[in-house]
RNA sequence: GGGAGUUUAGCUCAGCUGGUUCAGAGCAUCUGCCUUACAAGCAGAGGGUCGGCGGUUCGAACCCGUCAACUCCCACCA
């Protein structure tokens, strides 16, 4: 079979994975192996996957692919998340689209479109999974909304109610005005903005009455100012608030003051909790819409007005702009305030404002009912699991920090949604507002009997669902099925998982919560490691968001470079947990990868036919070499995949296969134009191909299958062959091969300077103390110096190239007359530097102190290093007295 | 305001326990090659005061201090 120009990876990728599949190596049951189990982190369904996900489930599947081949039952879940509120966002969006407003369906008719919605992008993200070359067990696909993982949810919010750990109340929380539901603390984000202080004056009840006109005489002084940066709350304030120690207002005890614009009487209150020195000293105290403002309305029984309605426009309370959209009704009381006198002066001023993470509005802090979970007793065992070892993050010393400090923190979980998208709470209430928690309607109507001796009340079910997280938390745990079926067989198999590979962003919404969940529910924790990759940048080093348009299709760059080529190119190009700029650089480096990979197995075929039973004496040692060569570098890629550095082991596979094997190996073995190859030689080269395959499987699945089947005639599949121990490397054996490789490039390199043409042939004397090593190396070195005949000798050839290399002295032969100048040039050059070279090391040895204090070998090594300097530099000297 | 991380070649980054496998890789650059697997290639080469300063040490890219720049996380000052 003629093999194409170059690797065309599309139909061999399809064809292969089919094949795994129809051979069914991704499933796993239990069995008496070893298991090795990872849960994806399950992808939102709102869309598909971005390079973040590329980058985690190409780690994935190098870590089961890994453990598949190394006589572990590997296990990889695949899922999606129902991604509560993003989801809903998206859905709305669609049916806006469609001209359906949400509020006019029923949650039976929503909740029918996002399951459509569902179904459809949920199967974009497992196509692209599939198309990635994971192996993943496509019988285990579980999503967040399934029945089991529904009814687990459930399970858990009632247990935890029955423990008193969740709880329902009116709070503070962050209300997010455009999905209209409550947020968790992690799902708000900070930024910096610049934005305007305002100061305005609040008239002092009982000297001046506001005027008829309800605007201030420009005689008017009796006034107190403050500075605030939302003048629109200002109709929810209950009261103002100054330090008792300030001198300025001491006055003030036990006066009111008056609203702008409402001329709600409001009293002055005083609390050390002010800052004397900010703004003008003074606060306005608006209960509803600030976290300090609550404490302080707590603490001092002010009344609450929450002037703000679900969607963030002014409520009835405000009295006035109501119905008005917040910013609007800010600047139009800011016209207001200026046109009647209220405002003192405006300036700038740099703020932080909190941000809703899915619909990017500004949060509304608001005091609302909803659901919490207490975080301070979960917050206990998921914080020793880690500072005990039991879990491992990798790299520790760049999170482990950041996750102590949030659990020693960690304030309680608002667990509720205003949203339909999601398991909904199982709480039911009666008229009255009287509540009971179960698992069920059914269960319901039970317990409100027991509870409150009442048969036929009418129970209506809570409407709002549980947080995203409050679902995910469960993942490890409930894919197999273990809050549902305790006990099972699989999940006592499979958990707790061996590694969680995720982004660094979720570290608080899912990772420590996940620990959490799996202390409390399975008293053990949910995985060994925790593996974070770094954020995806483009090459800038900017984010890569849909808006900026730098987020590439994964379909389309598979389409283009081949999955392998896709894999490689984000792996070479991450290491552990650190960002990795994006560039498909990187996967042109992996697609000429694959090229080469594809030409030497076509260089392979070439001979296969011109095999016989003759003996080169340069092949003895370059097969052995070889053998060396190959321990060394599997020792090495094992040590550093353990360690989780798999873009340092992908770097090692990726020089041995192209530089070891193809640029000199090969080379070395190549035999002359149309003359035979050894068959012993021609086997064991068979032999070394496939183990290479063999150690960059995990790596790039598909094309070291495709040329696993191509070398030889196979039963078995690469996909779960096993690897074998090496033998170990001997060092004589890669010290000659090293002086070898040396040696040529050392030719070579002269014959480029002397511009003696690839085809001139020269004759090579070599004066050297190692003419044993050279002796099992000069067959090969001949050859690839494009040497007629090697000469041993142990005077200076006259009329020829000399120069040095190492601690010996080369000559070379030829018919082109020599450049003396130049080379005399390049000696003394080398001359010099070793003279300094020696003087430093002489220097070193003659101090007393690090003869002493340095280890045995350390001076052993610097004396040896002085001994080869001086035989060098007594070569070079010889040279130049010849010259 | 608190904490963490980063700073090494033109670019992106390795460099583990301080010492010859310590100054490396890939890309880019330069020179020479259409050599019978591969020009998406081959053979070579050049390029860095390891952010600055100070200290510890016989010895520092590596340890300590300090300064600077960048990045991220956390925090309720109106």
């Amino acid at each position: 079979m003629e093999l194409t120009k170059n690797y065309t990876p599309s139909e061999i990728e399809d064809k292969w994975y089919r094949h795994w599949m129809d051979k069914g190596y991704f499933n796993s049951t239990p069995d008496e192996r070893k298991p090795f189990t990872i849960v994806i982190p399950p992808p939102n369904v709102t869309g598909v996957l971005h390079m973040g996900h590329t980058l985690n489930e190409t780690v994935q599947d190098i870590l089961v692919r890994k453990a598949r081949m190394t006589g572990l039952n590997a296990c990889w879940v695949p899922g999606s998340d129902h991604a509560s509120i993003a989801t809903e966002a998206k859905v709305v969006g669609m049916l806006k689209e469609k001209g359906i407003d949400k509020h006019s369906l029923t949650r039976e008719e929503f909740l029918k479109y996002a399951f459509e919605w569902k179904e459809k992008y949920g199967n974009i993200i497992y196509r692209q999974i599939e198309k990635l070359g994971c192996s993943v067990d496509w019988k285990r696909v579980a999503f967040t909304m399934d029945d089991h993982y529904y009814r687990a949810v459930i399970k858990v919010f009632k247990n935890l109610y029955d423990k008193g750990l969740i709880y329902r109340g009116a709070r503070m929380i962050h209300w997010d005005p455009a999905a209209q539901t409550a947020l968790s603390d992690e799902e708000v984000e900070y930024k910096d903005l610049q934005g305007k202080m305002y100061y305005i004056k609040y008239m002092i009840s009982g000297d001046t009455v506001p005027g008829a006109d309800d605007s201030i005489a420009e005689s008017a002084v009796n006034y107190i100012v403050i500075a605030t940066q939302r003048p629109e709350t200002i109709m929810g304030d209950t009261a103002i608030c100054v330090n008792p120690g300030d001198e300025r207002y001491s006055h003030l005890k036990g006066a009111f003051a008056f609203v702008p614009l409402i001329n709600r009487r409001i009293p002055v209150i005083f609390d050390e909790y002010v800052d004397q020195t900010f703004g003008t000293g003074a606060l306005k105290v608006t209960p509803a819409h600030d976290i300090n403002d609550y404490n302080l309305g707590l603490k001092h029984h002010l009344e609450i007005v929450d002037t703000l309605n679900d969607d963030g426009t002014l409520s009835e309370a405000a009295q006035i702009f109501v119905g008005e959209d917040r910013f609007t009704a800010r600047k139009k009381i800011i016209a207001e305030l200026k046109e009647k006198n209220y405002l003192l002066k405006e300036e700038e001023y740099h703020t932080r404002l909190g941000f809703s993470q899915r619909t990017g509005v500004v949060v509304e802090p608001r005091i609302s009912t909803q659901w919490f979970l207490k975080m301070k007793e979960m917050a206990g065992p998921a914080l020793e699991a880690v500072t005990n070892g039991s879990v491992r993050i990798h790299p520790p010393e760049k999170f482990l920090a950041t996750y102590k400090y949030w659990l020693g923190n960690v304030k309680d979980w608002c667990i509720s949604r205003q949203l339909w998208w999601g398991q909904q709470i199982p709480a039911w209430y009666d008229r009255e507002g009287r509540m009971v928690v179960a698992e069920n309607r059914e269960e319901a109507f039970r317990e409100y009997n027991q509870k409150y001796g009442e048969d036929h009340a009418e129970l209506r079910q809570d409407e709002d669902v549980l947080d995203t997280w409050f679902s995910s938390w469960l993942w490890p745990i409930e894919v197999f099925k273990g809050v549902t079926d305790p006990g099972n067989k699989e999940i006592e198999y499979y958990y707790p998982t061996s590694v969680l590979v995720t982004g660094q962003d979720i570290i608080f919404f899912w990772v420590a919560r996940m620990i959490m969940a799996g202390m409390e529910f399975k008293k053990q924790i949910p995985f060994e490691h925790v593996y974070f990759t770094g954020m995806v940048r483009d090459k800038q080093g900017r984010k890569m968001s849909k808006s900026l348009g730098n987020s590439p299709d994964l379909l389309d760059l598979i389409d283009r470079y081949g999955a392998d080529a896709v894999r490689f190119g984000i792996m070479i190009a991450s290491p552990a947990g650190n960002d990795l700029l994006f560039d498909e650089a990187s996967l042109e480096q992996g697609r000429n990868f694959n090229n080469k990979i594809w030409n030497a197995l076509k260089l392979i075929r070439i001979w296969s036919d011109r095999v016989d039973h003759s003996q080169s004496r340069a092949d003895q040692f370059a097969t052995t070499w070889f053998e060396s060569r190959f321990s060394e570098a599997r020792v090495e890629v094992d040590s550093l995949m353990k360690q989780f550095r798999l873009s340092e082991a992908l770097k090692i596979i990726y020089s041995l296969i192209w530089d070891d094997f193809c640029s000199w190996y090969l080379e070395w073995i190549k035999p002359g134009f149309e003359q035979p190859i050894s068959v012993a030689v021609y086997d064991k080269t068979i032999g070394y191909f496939t183990s290479l395959m063999q150690l960059l499987h995990p790596f790039m699945p598909f094309i070291t299958e495709e040329v696993y089947h191509l070398l030889a005639d196979r039963d078995d599949d690469l996909c779960t062959r096993q690897l074998e121990d090496t033998r170990p490397a001997s060092s004589e054996i890669l010290q000659a091969g090293a002086l070898l490789k040396q040696a040529v490039t050392a030719v070579r390199d002269t014959r480029n300077k002397n511009q003696l043409k690839p085809k001139q042939e020269i004759t090579l004397h070599i004066q050297t103390a190692s003419q044993h090593i050279y002796e099992t190396i000069q067959f090969i070195l001949a050859r690839q110096v494009n040497a007629n005949r090697l000469i041993f000798t142990r005077e200076p050839v006259e009329n020829a190239i000399a120069f040095v290399s190492g601690k010996d002295k080369y000559f070379i032969e030829t018919e082109q007359p020599v450049d003396t100048a130049g080379q005399k040039m390049e000696l003394i050059k080398e001359l010099d530097y070793l003279k300094g070279f020696i003087v430093s090391v002489d220097r070193k040895l003659g101090n007393e102190r690090f003869v002493e204090n340095a280890k045995p070998e350390v001076v052993e090594m610097e004396r040896k290093k002085r001994a080869d300097a001086e035989i060098k530099l007594k070569v070079i000297e010889e040279s130049l007295a010849n010259m």
